[in-house]
DNA sequence: CTGAAAGCGCTAACAA
DNA sequence: TTGTTAGCGCTTTCAG
């Protein structure tokens, strides 16, 4: 491709080399409207030859949409060492290079998400938004500049399509395999209160030990390893014959292991151990840990796809798999 | 403000409102050109007013610059489970979002970069390039139209400015303090011959076995958990009165630390184990894992806001701190 | 120092 | 189906 070399090749290059106006190259170009087969074909050929590139900016501002997916995180805190936060960065980027659109992080306070997301509504750059970490709060703040450009990884609402994994399905299978195992006094260390869908779990394992005629013995916890650790002292403390702990997902479980190491108890000999997410290093703690999958990336992947169609897409649930390991 | 409410406010309203043209008003809010204090006075004041916010998109279509912030990765293959990655790119998102501008990421195949380089230096959505895991070949690859936008984390070039951590002064910290506790029998699991910065780390626990009069026992790895575990079986296996192993990095770190438990051998007591990152699971495994500190997401920040100012930025090293933990 | 005018590259009515 | 005509919102010569 010798013309590469040259500066940028335009639509008028294009349409000059097609032989046919503007208009009709964006059309075939960019899908919209109708054009004749052979004007399609000339058009075509002549964009490969010339190795044509539309300028997403370009595009972009003519079509009035932005070429920036926001990902909006909510919390307490703005936690940038999340590998959740990684995942699902990785996973709408991978969708929305594509069209020329990157990706950029916006923390929404728990208390005062309404600003920032009427600040992303305004933004011309913003082409639409991921909400992460979702709460019924964000929900009702939602503009509606932002309708029909906004998609949630957790719960969602009649304007927000919901991505997310089967939190209740994993939970049971978590909580299946430790009683059938033969475990009866069964705790959990919990995510935090506010995090709906952290929620899900919780009323699973409640449901369960109730329908097996077993009381819960909950802990609450805020998905990191030191609420784990923490959260596991103080079950053994209140429930000293507890002989299993299921950890909201990984970090706390492996924050539970490293509790329980330290007590020297054996696991899962005297108590048993499952978290939830399967990360990287669960397949490597002392004993591994038993976990059940969460496909981050991919159903960040999906919520992106939705808001870039979009396409009213419906809530999705994604499985998730049961995987053994040695902590129980 | 109340005028928040309708739709985008433009440069020509405040131009308006300030009773100036609109030239005028673009090089006051642009901060490009001259302009008399009043009028400038007269224009901040409007756009305040107003609640003004520039339209990234017209900015950068009219200035000729992208919107987009690509990381180019270097690997054998695209690997979006790496935690480091998400670091970095939630790093560069930070510095880039006030900008307007979205990151996204592409892989660079380590035998042919050239292509991928050259679509994105033609690409007018790019704004700019930060390198990772960089490459010679990547380096020599550059295409003149990234000049002066592109920034590597790792190995520079004269054309293109390195951000990196002192990987040698974090080397050498680990490996004297294994020394300086006496160990003398230390082995290493490596990373990737192909990846330049990972480098660095081999040479200088090389020159230290030299100066000290201790053979060295290298083996080599990939980065991740796996090679550490099978690179700690070969140790083992070739050199058995090992009594220190040093993974280039804690997932490797990790790895080791798994095989040697599965092969019932004292940590630290009959081997002493140090990585090297800092990442969050290096203070959960058991025995906690000494390591050194890796500022990825402060570096990734820092190569990005100079691709963002396109100042002849020179090469900048960051500190990284010895983590003093159980097992070493 | 300031304003008028000409784009940046593309899309989208509107007629023809 | 096609071409013509206006923009999208901002920057930037170029005169004054």
């Amino acid at each position: 491709m010798p013309e590469s070399v040259r500066a940028a090749v335009t639509i008028d290059d294009v349409a000059l080399a097609a032989g046919v106006s503007r208009s009709t190259a964006s059309r075939v170009l960019s899908g919209a409207g109708s054009s004749s087969t052979s004007a399609g074909a000339r058009v075509r050929s002549a964009a490969e030859r010339l190795g044509y590139v539309p300028n997403p900016l370009a595009r972009a501002l003519a079509r009035g949409e932005g070429t920036r997916m926001v990902l909006g995180v909510s919390g307490v805190s703005p936690d940038v060492h999340d590998l959740y936060l990684g995942l699902a960065m990785s996973g709408v980027a991978e969708v929305c290079a594509p069209e020329g659109v990157g990706v950029s992080v916006q923390w929404l306070p728990l208390e005062a998400p309404d600003a920032p997301l009427a600040r992303l509504a305004e933004d011309r750059g913003v082409r639409g938004v991921v909400l992460i970490n979702t709460t019924e709060r964000v929900l009702d703040a939602v503009p509606v500049g932002l309708r029909g450009r906004i998609a949630s990884i957790g719960v969602g609402s009649a304007a927000v399509p919901s991505f997310d994994v089967d939190n209740g399905g994993a939970a049971l299978a978590v909580i299946s395999h430790l009683y059938l195992t033969g475990r009866r006094r069964i705790a959990m260390v919990t995510g935090p209160a506010w995090l709906p869908c952290s929620r899900r779990p919780v009323e699973v394992y409640k449901s369960v030990m109730q329908s097996a005629g077993l009381p819960d013995r909950i802990v609450p916890g805020d998905f990191t390893a030191a609420s784990g650790h923490e959260g596991a002292l103080e079950i053994l403390r209140r429930w000293p014959d507890t002989d299993a702990i299921f950890g909201i997902c990984d970090a706390t479980a492996l924050g539970v292991l490293s509790a329980l190491r330290g007590l020297r108890v054996d696991v899962p000999g005297d108590v048993a151990v499952a978290g939830f997410d399967d990360i990287p290093f669960a397949a490597l703690s002392a004993p591994a840990l038993t976990t059940a999958t969460h496909p981050v990336r991919q159903i960040a992947a999906a919520a992106a796809g939705a808001v870039l169609d979009r396409t009213a897409a419906r809530p999705t649930s994604y499985p998730s798999r049961l995987v053994l390991r040695e902590s129980a």
